[in-house]
DNA sequence: CACGGATCCTGATGGC
DNA sequence: TGCCATCAGGATCCGT
């Protein structure tokens, strides 16, 4: 479910409230993608007593750092974070991680489990370097400039889609922004990324730029369950270009919007609006 | 090494 | 109503 701008939402959405917080409890639920203790060993139990100090955000990863270590928090495709500092219900089927501190309880509900919570002794640990050693750049960092942008997908063979979502040369594009950014881009999805022009990778850049930042402001996506800590729906589905408007026109020429398959993801586009 | 495909899991939806 | 197939916001692993 979540791509950048959701994981950013839901990190805004608690990570003032619960710093400065300490733990009282940790329970994994389900397994989840990796297991909590993958390669440090150390179980949710031995967490308890230490403090949440800043929640970050790598990627489509939330970094909680402790008074000592830190937690590796993604949503997967089904994940959400709820933060109550309100009586909260008994665990529910699809509760799979909680953690009570002294502000509230933080939990994960993720039905299809893709979604994890690792700990690690610390961002060089080797299960930290393991989920996000091979990052790409932040789209609002300093580093994601147009000459780094071109460069990196000039090198790609596989459609522009595709690199998107690869979260290789830029992370936090997903399934819906990558559809959009391409649409505002005026790119066909299936364009060899290695065949892009400079100019048109000018224009894909300043787009993936301004479809993330439009998704932040309007709170996230929400098409089937996303919401944010304090359980708010967001918005940007409402406006999204294609995504999810197959047969439905276009809005800036009518020409219905098409639909095909990349990479066992479906890809929605203007045929009209946007070329090859 | 870069690429494409299979894969983890549960639930919603649509066709018959 | 039931059954089956397909699809869903991710990303890793494995074979080529």
């Amino acid at each position: 479910m979540p791509e950048l701008p959701e994981v950013e939402v839901t990190r805004l959405s608690f990570a003032d409230r619960i710093a400065g917080a300490k733990i009282l409890a940790a329970q994994m639920g389900k397994p989840l993608r990796w297991p909590f203790d993958a390669e440090s060993g150390v179980k949710p139990s031995e967490i308890v007593g230490r403090c949440v100090l800043t929640v970050r955000r790598r990627g489509k990863y939330l970094l909680l750092d402790l008074s000592d270590g830190l937690l590796l928090v993604h949503l997967g495709m089904s994940g959400r974070l709820v933060f109550s500092s309100d009586a909260v219900p008994p665990a529910g089927k699809h509760d799979h991680f909680d953690l009570k501190t002294s502000r509230g309880l933080l939990r994960l509900h993720d039905p299809r489990r893709f979604g994890a919570v690792v700990y690690a002794e610390s961002e060089s640990a080797p299960i930290a370097q393991k989920l996000l050693g091979k990052l790409g750049v932040e789209p609002f960092g300093e580093a994601f400039t147009q000459d780094y942008f071109y460069r990196a997908i000039h090198q790609r063979k596989s459609p522009i889609k595709q690199v998107l979502l690869s979260g290789q040369p830029v992370v936090g594009v997903g399934n819906i922004y990558a559809s959009e950014a391409l649409f505002h881009a005026g790119l066909r999805p299936e364009t060899l990324a290695s065949r892009i022009s400079r100019a048109r990778a000018d224009r894909l850049h300043a787009a993936i730029l301004q479809v993330l930042q439009n998704a932040l402001d309007l709170g996230g996506s929400t098409l089937r369950d996303f919401a944010n800590a304090h359980g708010e729906d967001g918005h940007f589905q409402l406006q999204a270009a294609v995504y999810d408007r197959t047969g439905l026109p276009c809005h800036m020429c009518q020409t219905p919007i098409k639909t095909i398959r990349q990479g066992q993801r479906s890809t929605f586009y203007c045929a009209t609006c946007q070329r090859p």
